[in-house]
DNA sequence: AAAGCGTTATGACGTTTGTCATGCCGCTTT
DNA sequence: AAAGCGGCATGACAAACGTCATAACGCTTT
């Protein structure tokens, strides 16, 4: 427990291949830094973070079976000492408000240079936050997601095409009443119908 | 033109700059392969593959300012000699499908390991073909898009949320039209609604 | 010249969607 | 106990949507 001269070992998530196999290689080029285990989602991850106990884990938000914000939740839960970077596409202000919920320490985009990502991980692993400065501003200015749980569920059917009466049948609710939270999602939205309204609260990452 | 010695090189259009940069450090490895450009979006891979003239192009599908299908078209019609890989997320049929009559030899996932793109750089530099063999096989089976052109530009739209009347004053038609056109696309998609239409065109690669 | 096809249009009809007022129920806060 | 709130419901109405029949026009194929 002497000196720096330890490496940091990491566990990276991410359910594209191409780019985690890619990141592997690139970090394990990093003298400092060992990616001790690698997950395609978020289910894997977790049993791999438990055998593995790693110092930073890397993870991607939308992947299959549990997302990255599901795995960060689970381990803030656990008596898991691992601190979270979540490494995603989107520069979505919900996206990263959830996260920093989920106890996350980091927030970067996959539109940054690779070479953030290690300056991020050990920036993280010494007790240090790494977000993105311009997402972080975004967010602090941003609104607040607006809608209930039972809107979001409803929403998100929607915008899959499904009718009202559909979504009724398999929520087990009146169609007027799923017509009742659908035109408060739209006004609360600002949106012109269902579909917008969807479009809107996928882009802010309410969805 | 006597030995195989000569280095293949590689023009890497993506717009996700972490996969771009890792992927092309990864390239570097290869003591066969260089990558001589990069580039964020089609116009910009166009400009350097005037200005680069590699053997092999690798490129992403959907970029900004131009797609890689659409810089695929207009390298073909153009003097270069380069040979074209597609590298995607989408395993679309129609994607596919468009790829190859844009001239690509080869066709790869991003969700494949990492390992297979300079598998596939070499063989494509070498004349052979790469395209992955399970999309492959769907996409012989696949049906062809049934789509109009003005059926696309209108389900587009429908897509996003835009009213009848919305779309009808953008395309200037009648409102009228627009819809007749989206019921024969619900009807040729087998679809239960225009959003359903939409995403089920999407998903195939039709849109 | 005729047939076929894509594009555009109109009118009419029934269904779905979006809005609003009103009300009940259970839970928490005061 | 009363007030407030979120979830759920009903009914009514206008607007938007989806379907169908019909038809004109221009272009290509036969």
């Amino acid at each position: 427990m002497s000196a720096a001269a330890k490496t940091i070992r990491v566990l990276l998530a991410e359910d594209q291949t191409m780019l985690r196999g890619a990141l592997a290689a690139l970090l394990e080029l990093e003298s400092d830094i060992s990616v001790v285990a690698q997950a395609a989602n978020g289910r894997e991850a977790q049993r791999l973070a438990r055998e593995f106990t790693p110092d930073v884990v890397v993870t991607d938000i939308e992947m299959p079976e549990m997302t990255g914000l599901e795995f960060a939740t689970a381990l803030k839960e656990s008596e898991s000492k691992a601190r979270v970077i979540i490494l995603t596409t989107f520069a979505r202000p919900g996206y990263l408000r959830r996260a920093l919920d989920a106890g996350a320490r980091g927030y970067l985009l996959k539109e940054r240079p690779a070479s953030e990502l290690a300056e991020a991980i050990r920036r993280v692993h010494a007790g240090l936050r790494a977000v993105d400065p311009a997402l972080a501003a975004e967010a602090w200015s941003a609104d607040e997601d607006p809608l209930s749980e039972r809107e979001r569920q409803i929403l998100q059917r929607a915008g899959d095409g499904r009718s009202s009466s559909e979504i009724a049948t398999e929520l087990r609710l009146s169609e007027g009443t799923v017509r009742n939270y659908l035109s408060e999602a739209i006004t609360k939205l600002g949106a012109a119908n269902r579909v917008d309204a969807a479009r809107i609260a996928r882009a802010r990452g309410w969805l």
